[in-house]
RNA sequence: GCCGGAGUGGCGGAAUCGGCAGACGCAAACGACUCAAAAUCGUUCGGGUGAUCCCCGUGUGGGUUCGACUCCCACCUCCGGCACCA
């Protein structure tokens, strides 16, 4: 026997001698295409997660892979190192949030680093540095410049607990929670600095020249939500306006996707913020207007209360005229039109909308049919109608448009006929909304701008990047941004006129910092402690032209309208300003699942004792492992004995489930009872008892968090490696299964033995054997080719483990030739991106030059493929019957002819008529029999 | 409610231009080796009480087809997103 496989010392010995040898330095070179791969940077929490392990090591194997096909690879890593849990940590514990970040990132580093992953350490990139926050900035000025970025005072989304606004992609769900702390978000008027993302709502909807998922498109998609329609101006009736009324606030536009139901339209709507309901609204109705207003603005805070959908709204008492038949219609105001969307008026078409119908029908409105079905003239066209219809049909009661199919060709009719007369036009609306980017935080990049009582506000000089965050700054335990109460931030002078003035104290969304990170490695920092001017770039233009955009982006769809969404808006925006020259930012785009928690089922505990009020006070436990029923006393519940499985347990106490239903029975336990452990000898202690685990996303709370770290102790980091790629489809993820990282293992192990443990004896070449070896490599070369341009990752490693397999039967009949030592090798240059240390350690020990990561990636020759017959299975009416064995160049009838001699197919074939022979190539022939 | 995605052995999963369902593993059982255990190796492993033969079987019910996990229709369950968006 030779050495054994010790991950543990061949693992940092390789990974020392690559980083001495800077063999993953990328450099740019013109002679060879270039490949940016990339995979989201990581919030510096403390801990490696295996999460990170998930989403990295296959896409390091996918970007070693490209490598070895011969492009240049630039695979760089950083940190996404503003945000609020340092803050947090500051709070709690006293440590300013750059320390704890720093210290945080001195840690995964090192993590990182034992992954084995090709990263370009020159290359990091930390967003929360100045000479990163500086280019932040500066982008910032940038689209300040170019009018993309604003300040205006708006209703915005506010969680109370983190005391910032958030962007409307981080208000989560229908409850409207912080996605970062779940607290409800409230609503709050505030003056804030907002990007205007919904310029470039049109484009960002084109996905045709990015390779990303369909469910990401889609996500993206609906959130844009662009909707086609025409804004149609309707005229308030003159003698309900105020006297002083300007000619324009007589006309009141709407945005309608239905232009063809404009006759149906038998109310108007105004959301309870527009400012006409101020100016229309009639004496004798202003007290119950003024009332609907104040209810409504303060269910904006309390979070109108989820389930009820009943309308509400009050009548303004003023009248609007409809522009197609001159129809005089109430004007009312309602809480279900929004102020933020379209024109924050509506026209109301009860018949042929359902949110109009509902309002209608409550307020007693009239329903005028518009659009006929022949069904509703079948049912003998009922008035009034009982549900609303808002799906196709013909015009009618609408003057010349009678009989016009809608919505289909109205639409365009009624819109053009709008626009001739200048009643209306065709609009287009989005659900997006402009990114709010303040965030009212310490930790983050500084806002760059001036507040002058002269001048008002002010931009910083670019020459004066960064505005530094102050490291001496004290945060405040209420959670309040520490820039408010720092004087020396705070005062400055104005860059205009040299007077005092007051800086922003808000700092930018975290989104903002990872918007650009991709250009930031290119050249990290850069042109740091220069002064740079509004003229120069943020990267190194040659690296930019180089290796911009990325070619392969992978990480969690979870960023799918945030993060993915913004990235996009900044190329976009970047290219607009002459910064870039393409479009989009990452070419193609993959993602991962989530790696959960391994389910557990809890010991059976038994315990006797007697209870103490609802709980009970144990005397006495036993503990059973689950999984062993035959040991099981019943479950359930007495006066002196309570039985069933420990669903959770803390230092005093047990939960323990005692019957199917679930009921559940609280166990007190003083500290010094010895807990029963059958097969143990000495008492244990309540902590050896194992409690029941579900299926949940990890976390710390919920204690069933896997630690990268402990695992690549015990296992290596190639098996890690390798595990993640097997055990789960890559995009869906699930729970984590310690049990089925032995599999890997024992495979590990037979590579390795495979490679420095000779056979028993050495046979003489057999040339079958050696052309069915043959055969094995070239087939795996292909498999793990494909896979791997597939991000196929467990297939992949299938395919591996055959070939492995094949090469073990192989070894006793061939070992030593010519022909196992190439399927031995390609063995190896197979393995090296996914295992690159085990690949590096057995490349060396056959004598191969170093190093294997610099060797081509094999390639597969079609014509090896081919085997000299097959087996084809012979089915009759549909139902296997039979095999049969024919030459892989056999023609049809042989085939068939094969398959009718059959001895088991002629069972079911004689003494029946023969319909017809189908012979699917060499796949399958069907005999069909009556 | 609307828009997506997914339902395959005890478990993770494989196979979709329609062609042998369950590749590759985990778990389990049995055997070899061992004083013994672990490790390793070998065998079995969807169900129908053995079988190379037969029947059933890819969430449910229909349909198309010589042939359906795959295509069509109607449902059910779970997951994700959106949610008065006019």
């Amino acid at each position: 026997m030779s050495r054994p496989y010790r991950p543990q010392e061949i693992e940092p010995k390789w990974q020392q001698r690559w980083e001495t040898d800077g063999l993953y330095r990328s450099v740019m070179d013109p002679a060879k295409p270039k490949f940016y791969a990339l995979t989201m940077l990581p919030y510096p929490s403390g801990d490696l997660h295996i999460g990170h392990w998930y989403a990295m090591t296959p896409s390091d194997a996918r970007a070693r892979f490209k490598r070895m096909q011969g492009y240049n690879v630039l695979f760089p890593m950083g940190f996404d190192a503003f945000g609020l849990p340092a803050e947090n940590a500051a709070i709690q514990r006293g440590i300013h949030p750059g320390k704890w970040t720093m210290d945080n990132i001195v840690n995964m580093r090192r993590q990182l680093r034992t992954m084995g992953a090709m990263f370009d350490w020159q290359r990091e990139a930390v967003s929360c540095l100045p000479g990163y926050y500086r280019w932040t900035q500066w982008f910032f000025l940038k689209l300040y410049e170019m009018g993309l970025a604003y300040r205006k005072q708006a209703p915005v989304d506010y969680c109370p607990s983190c005391k910032t606004t958030l962007a409307r992609e981080q208000v989560i769900g229908e409850e409207h929670i912080c996605e970062r702390c779940g607290t409800p978000v409230i609503k709050k008027d505030l003056e804030q600095w907002f990007f205007r993302i919904t310029k470039y709502a049109d484009e960002l909807l084109d996905f045709s020249r990015i390779d990303w998922p369909e469910k990401i498109r889609l996500l993206q998609t609906n959130w844009i939500g662009r909707s086609e329609g025409a804004e149609v101006t309707f005229t308030i009736a003159p003698e309900d306006l105020p006297a002083d009324a300007a000619p324009e606030e007589g006309r009141l536009v709407v945005f309608t996707t239905r232009p063809d139901t404009l006759w149906g339209a038998t109310f108007m709507v105004l959301a309870p913020e527009h400012p006409l309901v101020e100016r229309i609204t009639k004496p004798e109705h202003r007290q119950a207007v003024e009332a609907y207003k104040w209810q409504a603005a303060r269910q904006n805070e309390i979070e109108r209360l989820a389930t009820d959908k009943e309308k509400t709204g009050v009548f303004t008492g003023a009248m609007a005229i409809n522009p197609v038949n001159g129809k005089r219609i109430p004007v009312w105001t309602a809480d279900y039109v929004m102020m933020t969307y379209g024109t924050g008026a509506i026209m109301g078409v009860p018949a042929h909308d359902e949110r109009d119908f509902a309002f209608a029908a409550k307020f007693g409105l009239p329903i005028p049919v518009v659009i006929e079905t022949d069904e509703w003239i079948a049912e003998g066209r009922p008035f009034p109608l009982p549900h609303p219809y808002p799906g196709e049909g013909r015009m009618i009661n609408s003057g010349p448009f009678d009989g016009t199919p809608a919505p289909h060709l109205a639409v365009e009719q009624v819109t053009a006929w709008l626009a001739a007369q200048g009643r209306g036009k065709a609009a287009v609306n989005y659900r997006l909304r402009d990114w709010l980017i303040s965030r009212q935080r310490y930790w983050g990049a500084p806002i760059p701008m001036i507040y002058c009582d002269h001048c008002g506000i002010v931009p910083v000089p670019y020459e004066q990047l960064p505005v530094l965050l102050p490291p001496d700054a004290e945060i405040p335990k209420t959670g309040e941004n520490a820039l408010l109460y720092h004087e020396g931030f705070l005062h400055t002078t104005c860059p205009q006129c040299g007077g005092p003035a007051r800086r922003e104290t808000d700092t930018m969304d975290t989104f903002m910092c990872s918007s650009w990170y991709q250009y930031a490695y290119l050249s990290p920092y850069y042109r740091e402690g220069e002064p740079v001017t509004g003229d120069d770039t943020p990267w190194d233009p040659a690296e930019l032209a180089y290796w911009a955009p990325v070619d392969t982006y992978t990480g969690g769809a979870e960023h799918a309208v945030m993060h993915l969404l913004y990235t996009r808006f900044f190329t976009k925006a970047l290219r607009d300003g002459g910064l870039l020259n393409f479009d989009e930012p990452m070419l193609q785009y993959r993602y991962q699942g989530t790696i959960l928690g391994e389910p557990r089922k809890g010991d059976v505990a038994e315990v006797t004792g007697a209870w103490e009020g609802s709980a009970f006070k144990a005397a006495e436990i036993t503990a059973y492992p689950f999984d062993r029923p035959d040991l099981w006393p019943a479950m359930g519940q007495s006066a002196t004995r309570v039985c069933g499985e420990v669903m959770a347990r803390d230092e005093v106490s047990l939960q323990v489930r005692v019957d199917e239903a679930g009921t559940l029975v609280v166990v007190h336990v003083s500290e010094e009872l010895p807990v029963h452990i059958p097969g143990k000898e000495r008492p244990g202690q309540l902590t050896d008892i194992l409690y029941h685990l579900e299926v949940e996303k990890m976390s710390k709370s919920k204690k069933n968090v896997v630690a990268p770290d402990a695992l690549v102790e015990a296992y290596g980091a190639d098996v890690v490696r390798a595990y993640l790629m097997f055990g789960w489809r890559w995009e869906m993820g699930g729970p984590w299964d310690s049990k089925g990282i032995e599999g890997i293992v024992r495979w590990i192990n037979r590579v390795w033995s495979l490679v420095t443990d000779a056979p028993r004896h050495r046979a003489a070449p057999d040339a079958g054997a050696e052309r069915e070896l043959l055969r094995a490599m070239h087939s795996a070369i292909k498999a793990v080719t494909q896979d791997l341009e597939n991000f196929s990752f467990n297939t992949l490693i299938a395919r591996l483990m055959e070939y492995t397999n094949a090469l073990s039967k192989a070894k006793e009949a061939g070992w030593g030739t010519p022909t196992w030592d190439t399927a031995l090798t390609h063995l190896l240059l197979l393995l090296a991106p996914i295992t690159p240390h085990l690949a590096e350690e057995l490349w060396e020990s056959l004598g191969k030059p170093y190093s294997i990561h610099l060797q081509p990636w094999p390639t597969w020759d079609e014509a090896m493929l081919a085997v000299a017959e097959l087996e084809i299975p012979v089915q009759v009416n549909g139902k296997v019957r039979g095999k049969v064995v024919v030459a892989a160049d056999a023609d049809e009838a042989t085939i068939k002819a094969a398959a009718l001699a059959e001895p088991n197919v002629r069972r079911y074939v004689e003494g029946r008529q023969l319909v017809k022979v189908i012979v699917a190539g060499l796949k399958l022939v069907s005999v069909v029999v009556k």
